[in-house]
Order: C-alpha cells, then structure tokens, then sequence
DNA sequence: CACGCCGATTACATCGATGTAAATATGTCG
DNA sequence: CGACATATTTACATCGATGTAATCGGCGTG
C-alpha cells in the first residue's frame, strides 16, 4: 500500500515547487492558469488530501470547534448538536464532538483538555462545573457556555431566559386553574443552576397569584431522564394530596411522568396537568401530547457558533457577554383540555 | 495575552533539553525521578499543554476516528453514538462525530473527505451509498459499515440479520392471530438496505405461515420519522380493510403510529398490534409501550471499533469480514395485550 | 536596447514534538 | 583503579505545509 502522498511529491509530478502547490490549494492569486491545471491534475493523478496537522502547525488554526454536550442520547442536546452544526457549517467550521456525561473532570476536560487545545474553541453545555473552574481558566482558550450562567463575566454564554420561562408556564396552568403545581426536577439550593433559576420562576408565578408555596411540591430527581421523570411520580402519588398539575424541568422527565401517571390510572390534562421544558420532538408525538417551554434552539446554536468565533478570531479579550434568545410557551394536550 | 508555552520553554525552564521534556510527558522509563520531578514542576508552573498538531504531524496517527451517522436526533444513532464513543474511549480514542443526513454526496465525502483523511479511519452507517461508490473507495482509509451491507466484501461491515429479526418480529405476530400485517417503511424493490432485507423476513414469515402476501400492505415512507410513522397510518387507515397489525421498520415510525392511531380513536394493542425496531428509549415510556426488535448496540459499537482499529493498525489488506451480532424481540404492551 | 516594474515562482526557515543515535553519567566487578 | 555495562540525557533530523523574502522572466517605455 503506498503511503498517502505529499505536497512535495505532488509538486514533483507537476515538475513545480512545493511551495506552487500549497499556493494553488490556498487559492493565491498569481498563480498562472497553465500552472494552477497543471497541480490539480497532479493532485487528482496522486489522489493528494491536504494534511490538516501540518497545516495546522503552521498556521496555528484547526477550523475546527468542539461541542461539549453531557449525553447525545438526551433529545435536546441532540436536536442541539443538530443545529450547532449546521451552524458551523454555514461558517466553514467543523464540530467535534464531546460527551461529558455531565461530570465535572469531564467538563474540565472539555476546557482544558485534549480537545480544547486541539481545536480552535469550545462550545459547552455544563452541569457539574463550579465557578472557581470557570474563574481559573486558561483565557487563552475560546469558550460558550450554554443553558446555565455559572458566573456572569466568566465567559460569554448564551441561553434562554429561565426564570421568565419557567414563571410563563406555572402562569399558564394557574390560569387553567392549578393550584398545587409540583415542580419535577426542581431545587431551592444548591449550584445557581438551570434547575434553581426554573424553581425560582415558578416561585414568582405564585407569588404573584398569591398561592403559597409548598416546599414538599418541590421534587429533586437524580437526572434528567425518562426513569427519573416515573420515579418522581411514583413520589408525588405516595403524598396525601394529590397536585393538580406537574412541572416537570425537562420534557425527558414530563414524558416518564405521562408514562407512570398512566400506570397509576391517571392522566393528563384529565387529573393534571403536565408541562415540560425543551420541545424535545418525542413531545409532539406522545399520547398525549406534551405542553412545553420551546427555546429557539437555531438561534442558541447560531448565537454561540458566532460568539464562539469573534473571540477566536479577535482573540477576543473584551468582557464576557451573555445572549438571552427566545423561547415560547408551547400549549398542547397535555395541559389544554 | 502571553503565547502558549512550547516544550522548549519547558525545557529551559526546568533547565533540561526539550527531548528530556517530551520524555517525561510520554512516559519514558530511563528518566530519574528528579528531573521528573523538576520537568513536571516547570510544566506545572507554565501552564503547558502538548500541542496535539506538532504531536501528530511527528507521530503520523491522530487517535481520533470519525463516526458519521445520517441524523443525531434519530434517537437510535443518538444512542449508537453514545455507544461507540465508549468504546473507543475504552481503547483511547476520541471520536470525531459527523452526520450526513442521509445524503449520498455527504456519505462520500465522510469516506473521502476532510474528516476521513483528518482521523484515522471512519465508521459509516450510509443510506444512499451506492455499492460502486465503495468498490472505487480510496483503501488507504479505514472504513468500517454500519447496518446495511452494501456490497459484500467491499469493507468491513457490522449489523444484524435484519432478515432474521424481521421474520421473528412477523411470527410474533401471527403467533398473536395477526393475519393482515402492514409493512410500515417497508420496499421491495430499490437499494439492497436494511428496508429490502426487512421486508424479506417479513415475507418469509408470511410464507412459513401460508399466510398470502399483499403488496398493498407494503406502506413507503419518505423517510424513518415520527412524522412519516403518522402519515402512513393516514394512508392505511384509507384503506377498505384495516390492518390487524403494523411491522414498523423502526420505533420512530413506530411511535408516530401510535399516535396517528390514538388520533384516529384507535389503540394498540386492542385494535391492532404495533411493532418497531432499534428499542430506542422513547419506546419504553410511550403510551402503549412498544415492542421492538433490540439491536445489541454495545455490541454493534464495540465490533465497529475493534474492527477499525485492527485495520488502521495492521493497515489491514486482508479481506473484508462481516459481523453480525445479536438482537431480541422485546415485547412490550403495544403487541402484548 | 537598457531599465524598471510586476506577476509568477522558488529557496529556505519555521511551526512543535519526537525518533534515532550518539554522548555523557553512573554503577559494577574483577 | 580501570574496563565495561547500563542508565540518563542530548544533538539533530524530521514529520507536512506555508510565510517571508528573494529570484526569475516577460513586457512596456524612454
């Protein structure tokens, strides 16, 4: 098998010189026709690929961003990867692509490690990270963060607006009527996480409708998942009173509570109702459909392809910015009967 | 904004020379434990991270593989990518993920492209591949396929006996009294994929049973989403005589019919039965849950990576091989009434 | 026809890390 | 103590592509 050819036996075969060839693959403009056809019939006799690591010691750039998402297999950050992608794409980038699992060393890895050094920048989608590891980290790597706002001015972020978000969908079921609206996947303490800033949304809402807050309709959940979502319910219909309605913080938990409430003989919107957060397609599709804060997520992803792009390119040491981008309430059987 | 430190930084700065550095950072064994000490210090107080270009241009190998799939918010890739990321991750290697949306031109260019001739080998699972765009494919790139087996011999290929799991996912069903089964996504004539072998078994079945084949109940999709599972439970229920069952060609389709079907007042498994392949998770909590044929996916993932590494490493010209791993019928409430 | 100009082409150094092989240090044994 | 083996460290070349600056050649002009 004969080993992949280089830029000089390319330039051999055109009977040029190396540095000719590296100018026709680069589009440099005073390069003669006859001699522009001449390489790129060499390089299609040789079957000649651009090596990107050398290329890339020289010029210092990979064009290439990771995507740091802590599981594919969650729709959401599926249907975003979809879009960061195509994002890049639009901009001659390409993505790699990272699983932190949602683990802290993961996500550190994500900044600093492998592939931060290795491509241009990072777009992450943090849970675990605390905001000293934010704070200490080297700024000479470009990095997004999305979904939560660890530390405002720690690093430019992009993400919709939580509390107004989570606040809209509790006003929606208090106009339907609810009144013990259980939060799944809800928490009072702890990290300033997308979880907090929901729960203090919701706080608001009843608040404003002068409902008092029930701290026991608060129910933590170990992930985000499907299971976490049934277990949850299985929680909430071992309590004496049964809520009326339940937020659920992601549309993974709202379906596995569809899932169990059916199991249990109940359903939505006729016992409760239940609404859910992200627009995950499955939601569309379930029976029965599911009410569900949409973010825009094109727009999450356009946002921080840019942002993630300016500090490459600027070397961007101006100050952290922080993009809020739209979402809607999105009504569907689940809580519109 | 200082400029990253090189290893000859490094060096200077523990006062050794740059190899000794490299030395360190690689594990060599004859390096005394107080230069390593003293390397690891300057390294420490640097802030130095291996430049992975410099590294690979040296090296010729980058650890990395790319994994090009047609969509990630099909949940079965989502969940295969996740998969596979594992596994490579078990043999130290960072997986390079790319989609294609199906699109020939973009399958192509995962085998010939930017990103096969960046990483080492790549790991296809195509959908419009024709079998000449593999019989010219450039060897020197490893290739490994994933689901339909395009060309015998044309490259390694991993995946089940689609044909075996779509006859038992039928005897299923005419074991349960089904007599009149649609075939939801399934062809009888076009490309040799995953859909063809499919509705084979599905025929074989029928056959065994003596149960006569109607092409009518063969239903084309566009393609293998929720939506198109919806459409074509529009189509069949036009139809003069309803089906008694839906072999869905996989769970998206499958999930789509569920609801196109609760839509129409109908339900599984009272009024007809409902089958899916790939077991994604959507399918465990929808309402019926849904029985599907389970692919092995950690198996499906770890075969793929085994397979590519041996042919990147032994720059294998043996001949292609084929492996088929295991799958199982789970059934669940949609056809288990 | 000599000169100057500009477009086309090339020689050479360089990006950062590491393999090779040689040089140097350390240790062992008779 | 000297010879020799072994452990540690180093100088140098190299991976492939490209920026810099120098060179080459053709053409118009005085």
């Amino acid at each position: 098998m004969a080993p992949r050819p280089r830029i000089k036996d390319v330039a051999e075969y055109a009977g040029v010189s190396p540095k000719t060839v590296s100018n026709v693959i680069n589009d440099y403009e005073h390069v003669s026709e006859k001699t522009r056809s001449a390489v790129r019939e060499a390089i299609e006799a040789l079957g000649y690929r651009v090596n990107i690591a050398g290329r890339q010691l020289r010029k210092g750039r990979t064009g290439m961003i990771t995507l740091a998402v802590p599981e594919l297999d969650v729709a959401y950050f599926a249907e975003l990867a979809k879009h960061v992608m195509a994002a890049a794409d639009r901009r001659g980038l390409t993505v790699l692509l990272h699983q932190t699992g949602g683990v802290r060393e993961r996500e550190l890895a994500a900044l600093h490690g492998f592939d931060a050094q290795f491509t241009d920048g990072t777009i992450l989608s943090p849970l675990s990270l605390l905001p000293r590891d934010l704070a200490t980290r080297d700024t000479r790597l470009p990095v997004v963060l999305l979904g939560e706002r660890s530390q405002p001015g720690s690093a430019d972020h992009v993400g919709i607006d939580n509390v107004a978000a989570a606040r809209e969908a509790t006003e929606h079921l208090l106009a339907r009527g609810r009144r013990s609206i259980a939060v799944v996947g809800g928490a009072l303490t702890g990290r300033q996480g997308t979880d907090r800033l929901r729960t203090r949304g919701y706080r608001e809402a009843l608040r404003a409708a002068r409902v008092p807050f029930d701290a026991d309709l608060v129910v933590p959940v170990d992930a985000f998942h499907w299971q976490d979502g049934a277990r949850a319910v299985g929680a909430v219909l071992r309590r004496d009173v049964r809520p009326d309605a339940l937020l659920c913080l992601n549309d993974h938990l709202a379906l596995g509570a569809l899932r169990a409430l059916h199991e249990a003989g109940l359903a939505a919107p006729r016992d409760l109702d239940v609404v859910g957060f992200d627009d995950i397609e499955a939601g569309r599709f379930s029976v029965p459909s599911l009410t569900t804060v949409a973010p825009d997520k094109a727009a999450i992803a356009d946002s921080a392809v840019s942002l993630l792009l300016d500090r490459i390119e600027r070397h961007g040491t101006e100050d952290a910015t922080d993009h809020v981008v739209e979402h809607r309430l999105v009504v569907r059987e689940s809580s519109g009967g």
